[in-house]
DNA sequence: TTGCGTGCAAAGGTTTTGCATGGCA
DNA sequence: TGCCATGCAAAACCTTTGCACGCAA
């Protein structure tokens, strides 16, 4: 499905380039741009919405702040690969976080509780390492 | 924290009311509007913020779609801050899980990834148990 | 040649922000 | 009285869409 043109190939260049890790839309353009193989941006966003149908791509709706993240999951990776997300309320950071223990949960939840996880929409939240050694659990805003 | 006003009263009003129930802000503004009590819609907005940082009303953003919704948590439910919440992406209800094992997680990213959760941030998205029989989590975009 | 893909700009929607005014404490 | 809260409008963003042109098949 789709036709096998330029901008398509720039585009699952550099996402296949940083498979495993998100990339927002607004990067995909700079990206582009900076290796002088500029895309419109209505081009990546259609791509992007090809794409994540046909499950190369996932889509991942962290909070509205920064717009979408979108992740390029490699043929190996599409099944298996299920890694949860922390998000640091602190300082922003995301991290993928991927350990066998971690993994257990989503089998515990569908057996326990019948639950199918999907770690495309979940992000646990909280305080990451570095924040945590200097705050005291404190919800912020202020530092916008 | 925050002056009591009436405009503040009147959100709360209909937040308190459609507790457990996620809101838009554009529902929101609406409800209140024909109540015959409207309140701005950067005061929505702001109040909104306000309540979700002292943890009274939480945030989902499911999709980029319609706007973020807000959930209003009743005193009961808000204590909960030792158990993690799932939320079905397919009926939208909310459940509270609270058993020996997912409590370890806390406990296990505490000491293997250093990072200390926010149990009443965190929200799991997937599909539960009634919703499962039938769906096949099957990421659509046309039904706008 | 056919029709999808692309780019640009404009439109659309949500959320934020600046600023003067009004209300709580 | 001091400050926060409110409202309005404008701005800021992200994303989608319309339309003419270009390119893959």
């Amino acid at each position: 499905m789709g036709y096998r043109t330029k901008q398509r190939e720039y585009i699952l260049s550099i996402l296949r380039q940083q498979a495993g890790q998100h990339v927002t839309v607004a990067a995909l353009v700079r990206e582009l741009q900076d290796r002088g193989t500029p895309v419109g941006t209505a081009t990546v966003y259609r791509t992007l919405e090809q794409l994540v149908e046909e499950g190369s791509v996932r889509k991942y709706v962290l909070d509205g702040k920064c717009g979408a993240c979108y992740q390029y999951m490699d043929v190996s990776e599409k099944s298996c690969q299920e890694h949860f997300h922390l998000k640091c309320t602190e300082c922003g950071k995301l991290f993928h976080v991927s350990c066998a223990y971690l993994n257990q949960i989503g089998a515990h939840l569908l057996e326990s509780h019948g639950f199918v996880i999907d770690h495309t929409k979940t992000v646990l939240y909280g305080v990451c390492a570095s924040c945590g050694k200097t705050t005291v659990q404190q919800p912020s805003k202020k530092e916008k």
